[in-house]
DNA sequence: ATTTACGGGATTGGGG
DNA sequence: ACCCCAATCCCGTAAA
């Protein structure tokens, strides 16, 4: 399944996935401050007093969201080599042991540091593709699970009031404790509920992943986070979809 | 003391 | 019939 060709296909694939991404961040920025402008109207006050812990990564701001996404992009790229090379990486299969770890003191350890590469330098920006990417959800057949529907919600920045990554954390990302709801709102609508979903009972079924390992929850609050596995996997095919648009 | 998040057992239900 | 995954319910605990 992983030869050498297909997996050296793949990271180019993904390599250019990461290129056109960037740039769509920068594009995406203006549409994403005019949400957040009119949030900010209606709803209250966003990015700016909510939930700023003392001392603790603050949430969401934009520049600093948009660096530590190219980062973590970066840390994936690292894992998805690890991980083919390994030759562990299937869909299916879930490898407790790659999990990421807290570290004792609470913090994240950043697994993903490892083979520290900077994102080819070398190939210049100049073929931007023009459409947006809308993440389409269950590509064929496969039912949509909730860790793709949180993946996909991650990497809407028009989302990033509501669960965003953290900050140079590969992997790990958050909800935000005034939104949170509606997070589970839009998921209970996806799955075409009866009842309304609601954080507590997404959190429950997020709270499952934990026995699979796709994903564990982080001390902090709020936080949960993503194994590499999980990761790389959402990140491929994220990818492979958008290359073939 | 109160509220909010977390944890998880148990059960149900849809879908493969 | 069986399993997987998610939804629900619900109760106890932890933490802020």
């Amino acid at each position: 399944m992983n030869s050498p060709q297909e997996y050296q296909t793949d990271l180019e694939v993904i390599l250019e996935f990461l290129e056109e991404h960037y740039r769509q961040e920068s594009r995406r920025k203006a549409i994403w401050n005019m949400r957040d402008l009119c949030a900010m109207s209606t709803d209250e006050v966003v990015n700016t007093s909510e939930e700023k812990l003392p001392g603790e990564e603050h949430f969401s701001n934009v520049l600093e969201q948009e660096k530590s996404q190219l980062q973590f992009s970066e840390q994936v790229m690292g894992s998805l080599a690890k991980a083919n090379r390994s030759d562990s990486y299937t869909d299916t299969v879930v490898d407790q042991s790659s999990v990421l770890h807290d570290a004792p003191d609470g913090r994240v350890l950043n697994a993903l540091n490892g083979p520290e590469r900077p994102l080819t330098p070398n190939t210049t920006p100049e073929k931007c593709a023009e459409s947006l990417p809308s993440i389409t959800p269950a590509e064929k057949g496969k039912k949509l699970r909730l860790f793709h529907f949180l993946f996909e919600m991650l990497e809407d920045p028009g989302m990033a009031h509501c669960v965003s990554w953290v900050p140079a954390s590969a992997g790990v990302f958050r909800f935000s404790a005034r939104h949170k709801e509606h997070v589970a709102e839009l998921w209970g609508q996806r799955k075409g509920n009866r009842m309304p979903m609601t954080y507590q009972k997404m959190s429950r079924a997020l709270r499952n992943y934990a026995r699979s390992g796709e994903i564990i929850k982080v001390k902090k609050k709020l936080t949960y986070q993503f194994s590499v596995v999980t990761l790389s996997t959402l990140q491929n095919q994220h990818s492979i979809k958008k290359a073939s648009k």
